[in-house]
DNA sequence: TCCGCCAATGTAAACGTTTCAAACCTTCAT
DNA sequence: ATGAAGGTTTGAAACGTTTACATTGGCGGA
């Protein structure tokens, strides 16, 4: 007596069946207005609780989505699940939420537990979009998913990204039009973040069109907020690098701090500028809208 | 055929019962190395997956955690939340996210929604934690609760917090000694967070034990990015506040910018200090360190 | 009066697990 | 030979829902 009432319960103190409470809950109009009334009484009374594992076991679908992000605590990826997450409550489904830290291993097993939860459809960040074991085996399983940020190369994979290279391509020239001739690009590792790899070729590419041949590049990890020491070479070397372009905005407030440590200004000495679109971000990026849903 | 396979068909094709499978699953050491490996053989020939669902509903826990923040777009809720998926998928838990936006109703609505999915305890960060009936209703139902950045005047209830009122007062004090006189609080709505409201308190207290008379406080909506209006009067008025002393960093930043907007600059002209520790801060905030868990 | 119909309700079988008690060997001591 | 012991395995009953199907009863028309 002393557990949580079940719609047994409920149906007994209602003196109705256990399939009419079922209906009052889920089909209302099914049901003359009166037996909902005593019924509503009867759960009102009891403090009934539907056990939503039970509807999930027997429904051949959960109103469940999984969510998979590197991690929340880069904003992008923040205010992205943020995103879903209101829509997804709106809806009245739930969010299963895992980060995978950058690490394919993490990813797989973030991924395997959703589908363990048996979620409805994905929405994913990946390190790595191509030739990812992950998305073989979602489409194995042929559970419905959605890249973010993410863009694969194969064309039957939805996605929803900004184009990373172009991005990176407009900003890299933005700098070259305001008379930078020594830049440096700071990435993520490219093996952690097909986006780093993406947006290095667009720095390339505004590179060449400009016809400037050296090309700086500095990897760090994603996690690493100090770039004191990476960038120290470069920015008092002989290449006197005087334009930075980061992958992220997060990696740009970092080299934004590493330079003050250097004890050049920002943006008198040397131009930081990042890709995303969070909050401070002095150079105009691209923006991304985060109204995403599952099918 | 054509649908997942359940421990019945896996039973079936290693010729054992569906209780030595589930054995094998849960208590592998139960069982002797041969069965194990046909079992284990015949789980990997027909991909089986376990179904989450059926074991929740069966067991009387589901390893499952709820948490509810106001908003995943501040970066201390988004590292907060950071921390606790890290620890839970590590401890191999569900963890179920939801987001309130500061709204007391949708907090209900939000943990109402966790208490359907039956989660073992809940971690959260309410609006205003007294007199609120979302932790009477989790009192009520007798399931482990934890409060983030909460701090209920009653002492019963298990919360993780740096003392709010301290912080600011610190913080205020710093700024008085650094021999600001005019000082400003720009803090969220009350009745939005209770947080802002112990800051305040503290705010008050440090200017009281200066004998500052003159407390100017800017309430603004969390979602209110610009204080360009709000603070103008302040900064510009016969006041000439040359302090602001803001009751989250994210109202820090936007303060900032407020000031700069006024053709104002930062530190020079006006000295802006927030509470929370996130990345940028100037002034040294306490810092709140995020490894929590449910009992 | 009888028939059929319809709306309202009830019955019972799933859904995929876990788990307790019972059954089934082997082996071994008596 | 017999039975006890003990390690493996199984049968079957839950867990709390949903839902196809059966049942009931009332009512109008023939």
């Amino acid at each position: 007596m002393s557990s949580k009432p079940t719609m047994r319960d409920v149906a007994r103190k209602s003196g109705l069946s256990i399939a009419t409470v079922s209906r009052v809950i889920n089909f209302p109009d099914q049901v003359p207005a009166e037996t909902a009334k005593v019924v509503t009484a009867a759960m009102a009374y009891l403090n009934y609780r539907p056990n939503i594992n039970g509807r999930r076991l027997k429904m051949t679908h959960t109103r469940t989505v999984g969510v998979v992000v590197p991690t929340l605590a880069n904003p992008v990826f923040a205010t992205a699940v943020q995103g879903i997450e209101q829509d997804a409550n709106a809806k009245g489904l739930t969010v299963l939420l895992t980060s995978s830290n950058y690490d394919p291993e993490r990813e797989m097993g973030a991924v395997s537990a959703l589908l363990n939860n048996r979620v409805d459809g994905l929405i994913l960040t990946l390190a790595n979009a191509d030739n990812n074991p992950v998305v073989d085996l979602l489409l194995a399983e042929k559970i419905p998913f959605v890249l973010l940020f993410n863009q694969p190369s194969r064309a039957d994979i939805a996605a929803i990204s900004v184009d990373n290279a172009q991005s990176a391509y407009d900003i890299t020239t933005a700098m070259i039009a305001k008379g930078h001739r020594s830049l440096a690009m700071v990435a993520g590792h490219f093996e952690s973040s097909d986006r780093s790899r993406q947006r290095y070729d667009g720095f390339c590419r505004a590179l060449d069109d400009a016809g400037i041949p050296q090309k700086n590049l500095v990897q760090v990890r994603f996690d690493e907020a100090d770039l004191v020491g990476p960038l120290g070479a470069l920015l008092c070397g002989p290449e006197k690098v005087t334009g930075v372009v980061c992958s992220t905005d997060m990696l740009a407030i970092a080299a934004m701090n590493a330079c003050r440590a250097h004890g050049l200004s920002v943006p008198e000495d040397v131009s930081v500028g990042g890709i995303d679109g969070i909050s401070v971000g002095g150079l105009i990026t691209p923006k991304l809208c985060s109204a995403v849903q599952p099918t």
